[in-house]
DNA sequence: TTGTATGCGTTATCAC
DNA sequence: GTGATAACGCATACAA
């Protein structure tokens, strides 16, 4: 069924059917009514993919993440489904790898859908394909992790240096001398400056950087709980860890769990990002807020703005949300005397 | 850029430029080369909306979900987004709320945008609607959930009754008898089925139904939480508590570690749906697993049979997957002397 | 205020 | 093997 059917039951053109159907103003009220009245009849929809062939966009946009199913890219996907439904945008989610490859491919898929812009949640920071969308003005942004060497680049993200340094600070007040640091894979953005913060805090106290007691690898439960636990085996163990997300600082957790300690008396942990578990009583983990909400709202308008060929110049197109430190008890003071 | 450009290009005709896009077998090998050729040259991707109009076939499935951040569905969306790419189709997904207003609208976005099928994760029972859909042959299939009163409904969930009474009857193997229920909305099957289960375990063993130590309300953190802890500050306060999802569990565990309570030493807790923060050794949550992975799985491939018409009549649309008992460190045996 | 005609970028049916 | 040409279901410029 389609709008010639709506046209033949209401006596009038197709044209005119569309012209209901797009609330233009100058149709008679009683052919309008006619209209809806088929419209209602025959329980017409409009074909949206036609629609979208004529007018050349598709209301719809792409959304890549790497994991749904990691807390961090659930609770952002959420607010952006919900938010851009107040927009009447869909959003398509593809779920892939970060490597160029995979990005690639999702990014192909996705034009060819032709929606109308694209999210993307997690980028290495040496992609160099994105860097041609920057540049050519398709609508497009990234949260969370961004890229570098681009002048045209768009994102929305935490200041994680700063965010890491927060971090340390509030160790350091505890009396923590010997911390310990979880990174993931510095191919990323994030992991790349909450690295940078942590060294940078540790030198501006005065301490040394020690190797042996920096995790730097793929982000893995199991193996980020046997270097921590190797760690905690130690004579002189660190009293306190840091890690670059609460996905870890759980396996964390775990390890000291595991080795006897007691949270935060003999030790203290800290993540990053405050994922929804974190803030879970019975967890408790103290962490750096990514401000989840308002970097994944900023996100969705910032593409909304581009779409539209809204976006002022003046604008920045690099948005630097606030970390925020958030104590809870899995941190305390340092009663370890040494 | 069309097809037109590249047909130019390679001198031959926009038909034989689909043909070769489409691997149509009788093209000359020479022809196929050079439009092979103007394609790369002209970086040209064929209009997904324009094929899709001419072929009645959008290649993308819809997915209707309560909360994609909440942990089983981001987890199940998380497979079924995987499996989907392997069968080429792309996925829109909606989180919205599961009254039927909100549901008709979902359907309605998903259908004017021309999905191919649609996969439901969490349907009311009573949901009359999607009774409509699953007769009138349109592809569509829910899991976790399902809808009373059809014959042509098709679904695949666990079996959650079977499921609560294993829960049920591994707490009295731990000589548990005074066991509390926390139970979600009953217009979810899940939570209608699970809650049988309590009931007829306890029936099974002689045990009488007692109203006071059973929660039947939304589920919200906050609430089972009070309600747990107001139960444990009894003087013959329940000794194991068994929640109707893990989400919940967690509260019931904090709840305990408030009222001073050791898990599982002064209490056991248990779960269902065995999401992935369960196995967190920190957490080690006792459970019923829905087996989320087989769940998904099945649910996409039987919709993707559907829309490729090759559901056989001989198959059942009602697939019940086992559960399956898993105990960890949160249910022990009951110390209580009463 | 409304109808006619054309285009959007493909696929598919016919001819040649 | 390949090229016209008619759909697919709408939006829209142009006429009337």
């Amino acid at each position: 069924m389609s709008a010639y059917d709506v046209a033949k039951l209401a006596k009038v053109s197709q044209s005119t059917v569309s012209r209901v159907l797009n609330n233009y103003p100058y149709v008679k009220k009683t052919t309008r009514k006619r209209v809806h009245e088929a419209i209602k009849e025959l329980g017409f929809s409009p074909n949206e993919i036609a629609r979208s062939l004529a007018n050349k966009k598709t209301n719809t946009i792409g959304l890549i993440v790497e994991d749904i199913s990691s807390s961090f890219y659930s609770e952002t996907a959420h607010i952006i489904l919900r938010e851009a439904q107040k927009y009447d945008y869909e959003v398509i989610i593809i779920d892939s790898e970060t490597d160029e490859e995979s990005f690639n491919k999702s990014m192909s898929t996705l034009l060819g859908k032709r929606v109308d812009g694209i999210i993307v949640a997690s980028v290495r920071k040496d992609n160099k394909n994105i860097i041609d969308f920057f540049e050519s003005g398709f609508p497009i942004i990234s949260y969370n992790r961004r890229t570098y060497g681009s002048d045209n680049d768009k994102f929305v993200a935490v200041d994680n240096k700063k965010g890491a340094m927060q971090a340390m600070d509030y160790l350091f007040d505890l009396k923590h001398e010997k911390i310990a640091y979880i990174s993931g894979p510095l191919v990323y953005s994030t992991f790349q400056e909450r690295y940078e913060g942590y060294k940078e805090a540790l030198w501006n106290k005065g301490f040394e950087y020690d190797d042996s007691i920096v995790y730097q690898d793929v982000l893995s439960y199991d193996k980020v709980f046997n270097f921590s636990l190797n760690l905690m085996r130690n004579v002189d163990a660190p009293t306190a860890f840091f890690a670059s997300t609460d996905q870890m600082a759980l396996a964390i957790m775990d390890a000291a769990s595991r080795s006897g300690r007691h949270i935060p008396y003999d030790i203290s942990i800290i993540g990053f990002d405050d994922i929804d578990i974190a803030s879970n009583p019975y967890i408790g983990l103290s962490t750096v807020s990514q401000q989840k909400r308002k970097m994944a709202v900023m996100a969705l308008e910032k593409l909304i703005l581009q779409i539209k060929g809204e976006d002022q110049k003046e604008d920045s197109n690099r948005i630097i949300i606030d970390s925020k430190l958030i104590t809870r008890k899995t941190t305390g003071i340092n009663n370890i005397t040494s």
